[in-house]
DNA sequence: GTTAGCACTCTTGGCGGGAGAGTGCCAATA
DNA sequence: TATTGGCACTCTCCCGCCAAGAGTGCTAAC
């Protein structure tokens, strides 16, 4: 479907009213705010016509327009002018950056409260990972009695944690040997290679409960690519109008939860390099049918990846969310790559 | 100030049905709910008195009463009757604790759910933590170029990471060599006399990089006791009908953020041993005037400590919250004593 | 193709009145 | 003297009504 120009440009003054305002549009205030060499009348039968297109609604018969799902489908690819960050924003974003400690976890959450703060909406961001996740190095560190401290070193330069029991008292020096034989044996190997049977000889009983721990957290690396995204700005989007009953508050309260949205995130809609948008119920499905996602990745080709992004109701403002998301995962990108190559 | 036995009684009542319906309540009900021997009339007599104690208020001259926080105060000191857990809910408590994993992180967290769970507001559970947390152990393990993780294990029985950055590559025997050396000179060290002046020699330059993250670390964990709970339960609480009008929801999802409870929780008002009720403005001010804590500390006498509560409006089951929050606090102090003494 | 005009529709806010719940007070009662 | 029945009074809540306002759709004229 292609629209004439002028039905474009009204179909655009409508969404840009609609975002602004939260009201519906009528053709008179159409008329007034923006200087159309038109009538309201003619406004009306474009109208008319675009909601044959059913690219707009009413609520209800005497109402002003508002944009369909559609209509924002056609405004974000067609219509929606280009939008770039004026230096003074992007200096203000990367001033923050260049605040922050040179920690990637600071990163990922600073990255997510510069976007909510931004844009008014939920941010997500998940920590960069690589698809497969081998095992670097692991340590052990005697804590009390028979308990220890396993740290496990990822090839995505992530470190993790948990204690230990072991069946009797181990001291430093065990620990410390314990330690060297697995890595030995199992030292770059995936979550898959990585079962007893997998070792040179049987193990030890300690071995293997270092073994099962060792899966346990390669296996939770693994599957955290999407889970436990860092949210942030969940007042910032109740705030909007359109959650100003408490009852759709609750349920987005709940929809937002990081436990929920880990599925809901449309990885799959995501092309490669640029900004994807996923509007109303395009995509996922339940709570989401009125919100709307604009998401990028970041990260390094072949290196760890991430993705991040915006939530928020379908009435968005595309083109800033666009602008700073794309903003941002180009920054985070690029603060990656000089951590790899060591500045 | 004490009351009669009848007044007494006729304030518990008040305060019963008030949790239980959330609506003023007039004579008539009162004695129509509960097998008072007496006319309506008399009650109103009663109640007019409690309210000249301002034990209990008026929204307007003709609706029922509501207790005012003095009221709440009366009744929790002198009126509520003593509730324990019957032993199914201890039971349904206790498995839950027994499902889990030995992780002591994964008690907290579960302690906050279940409380949230069995109280419908809002649970807050710290950490666990020594009040003077000395350097137990420290561990450098190698990652890219010239960046190593620090792993920093505590007497609490904490262990932190983060990473560093050296000005040369470090490869992993010198890491370990280096560690090795910092241990014996700052083994069991707080973070006051953690300075390099502290040293036996002057510290070379990776040295002092390692000691100034270390010291950063400590710190954090010193500040962290009252710092970030676990919160858990917020939208279980505003789904009360205190919280029906979506302002009042939304500054108390701004007050119920863990940055701003840091501050907030009074830590001062806890007794030893027993839980502690605040009530409304008796203690903390602003977005949590009608708001009330019961708190109560868990963890091993000198050992590691920490606290764990409810939050809620000022209409909150108190008798439930006092059990929950007794039976759970003793729960998490038993695991922590099983722990410490090696089973 | 555009526009002025007009009848029509639907929401919103204000007003009023009746029902319901509760109070305070008073006089009668045990 | 404490209790109680009775009664007038006062609020809130809810429903229906009405007028104002905004917007539409249609038609006829330009």
């Amino acid at each position: 479907m292609s629209l004439s120009e002028r039905r474009g440009r009204i179909l655009a003054f409508i969404v840009d009213d609609f975002i602004d305002s939260a009201a519906p549009i009528g053709s008179q205030s159409l008329v007034e705010r923006h200087a159309l060499g038109l009538s309201s009348a003619t406004v009306r039968n474009e109208m008319a016509a675009l909601e044959d297109e059913g690219l707009i609604t009413h609520p209800h018969t005497s109402a002003g327009r508002i944009p369909s799902h559609r209509g924002y489908r056609y405004y974000v690819s067609s219509l929606m002018p280009e939008r770039n960050l004026s230096s003074q924003e992007k200096f203000t974003i990367l001033h923050q950056f260049h605040q922050a400690s040179g920690q990637l976890e600071e990163w990922v959450q600073l990255a997510a409260s510069v976007l909510a703060n931004n844009l008014h909406n939920v941010a997500l961001v998940t920590q960069p990972r690589l698809l497969e996740v081998r095992l670097k190095h692991l340590q052990l560190v005697e804590l009390l009695d028979n308990r220890a401290l396993l740290v496990v070193v990822t090839t995505d330069s992530g470190a993790h944690q948990r204690t230990l029991e072991f069946p009797a008292t181990m001291h430093q020096d065990s620990l410390s040997r314990l330690a060297n034989r697995l890595n030995g044996e199992f030292g770059n190997k995936t979550v898959a290679e990585f079962t007893p049977r997998g070792a040179a000889a049987p193990l030890t009983e300690s071995e293997a409960v270092v073994v099962a721990a060792v899966r346990d957290l390669l296996l939770r690396e693994e599957q955290a690519a999407v889970e436990a995204p860092v949210v942030e700005g969940v007042r910032e989007m109740l705030r909007q109008p359109e959650f100003g009953h408490s009852d759709r508050m609750l349920d987005t309260l709940e929809a937002v939860d990081e436990r929920r949205l880990r599925d809901a995130i449309p990885s799959g809609a995501m092309g490669e390099g640029d900004v994807a948008i996923v509007i109303g119920d395009e995509n996922h499905a339940g709570p989401y049918q009125d919100m709307s996602f604009v998401l990028a990745r970041y990260g390094l080709p072949g290196g760890a990846s991430g993705m991040l992004g915006v939530l928020g109701p379908t009435r968005m403002a595309y083109g800033d969310a666009v602008a700073n998301v794309r903003y941002v995962s180009d920054v985070l990108t690029e603060l990656m790559r000089r951590l790899h190559e060591g500045e």
